[in-house]
DNA sequence: GTTCTTTATAATGGCAACAATATTTTTAGG
DNA sequence: CCTAAAAATATTGTTGCCATTATAAAGAAC
């Protein structure tokens, strides 16, 4: 283990965050406090503050006296989130191809080949997710743009949800390897233009296809 | 009275949000629970909740078994923070204006002359602060696009510290009436691209400025 | 005198039991 | 069947206590 948990709530807020992207615990469904507290045997008080990180990070919503609720998103707001994606990881990418080093290109690539293995394999969603944002921030380590990188992380939290979803439900993004090789190719070229554009597709496509699920699934509920 | 404060928690927020951003509380100092906890008349735990909503807000930094401080942004942190204000809001903007209503453009009319008149007066920097994110949410309000719109609002609370130092430093800023002006202007005439680049002129602007005197202020420090 | 270790000390982290407050559900009445 | 009071449930908040950890002070070794 190179992690070593330091506080009880860390600990609780990793827990429950895994468990609400593996859909675990599903989506709307109310978080009792005490129930969580038994059940990962810590009081309530950690259990609390991590239901208040969660809520930072949008993974929870919190109302007054009647509890936390894992949160939901609707096509609408998927399309939302994948669009701040879009802009802010293009800025990202702009910003950092003039400046990234060889290595940390070197090292893109070999987080891809990891990528494309781990595909095919058992829980690919778990490990993939890691990887898949690895990958992304090696290619924006450029930057210099800590806070953005953070908040761009903090969005991937909420998305990654439904990346997972897709990923079950396509048995893997087809489109995401060849257009992760084209940016990573293009961004060797140090061609920033063409990288941007091709990460901007990359983000925006699977947002088609995780918006066009999501509808149907909506339409198929209210109908 | 409008707002009835529901939780303790709540409260303390409000309380130490606003402490921190008029300056009363200053940068990097430490904030001790239970003298908090004491001074507001509350228990530790209300406190610990509101430091840790503040740190999702950026304004505070928990460090465990080290407890809270104020968040110190340096000069680059806050060209980061006006960078990423002004990606997001020129694209709320641009998305906002072809479905804003005349009301709205009505209401944003009345808040800047309120702005204007708010600016000799006494404490102008609350009022001011308040008044100015009306203002621009009001612009924002065709854009359909809550997250993003919740996401600048929480930027802005990060940023509004060193607006509020610039206006009692430079006594006021003499550009932003006009540009607040202009942007009207142009986005009255539905001129999406120059409403956009003066939107983007008026944040980063006031970046430069800012950065200027921050700049300033850490070489008077550090020689 | 300097450096390293050890020992205090102060602050945060955490738990348990209890009181209060708000919401939801149940029950009673019309 | 609808409405209002009452009970049940869950969250919110307090107090007191102890554990854990980081920092600072004191002491020992060189």
């Amino acid at each position: 283990m190179s992690i070593v948990y330091k506080t009880r709530t860390q600990l609780v807020v990793e827990t429950l965050r895994e468990k609400i992207l593996s859909g675990e615990i599903k989506a709307g469904q109310p978080l009792r406090q005490a129930a969580l507290a038994s059940e990962l045997n810590v009081s309530r008080i950690p259990v609390r503050e991590a239901l208040l990180q969660l809520e930072g990070e949008g993974l929870v919503v919190f109302e007054p006296h009647k509890g936390a609720t894992a949160t939901e998103l609707n096509a609408d707001q998927v399309d939302e989130l994948f669009e701040l994606r879009a802009i802010l990881e293009s800025d990202l990418l702009a910003n950092s191809l003039p400046n990234i080093s060889d290595e940390k290109l070197e090292e893109a690539t070999l987080l891809l080949a990891k990528l494309d293995k781990a595909l095919g394999k058992e829980n690919a969603a778990n490990t993939w997710s890691e990887l898949n944002s690895s990958y992304h921030n090696c290619l924006y380590s450029g930057a210099n743009r800590p806070q953005t990188l953070d908040l761009v992380n903090t969005l991937n939290k909420s998305a990654d949800r439904y990346i997972r979803m897709h990923l079950l439900w396509a048995g893997g993004i087809s489109k995401a390897e060849s257009e992760h090789n084209d940016i990573l190719a293009f961004s060797k070229a140090r061609n920033i233009e063409a990288a941007v554009a091709m990460l901007k597709q990359h983000i925006l496509g699977s947002r088609d296809e995780i918006k066009a699920f999501l509808e149907a699934r909506e339409s198929k509920v209210n109908g």
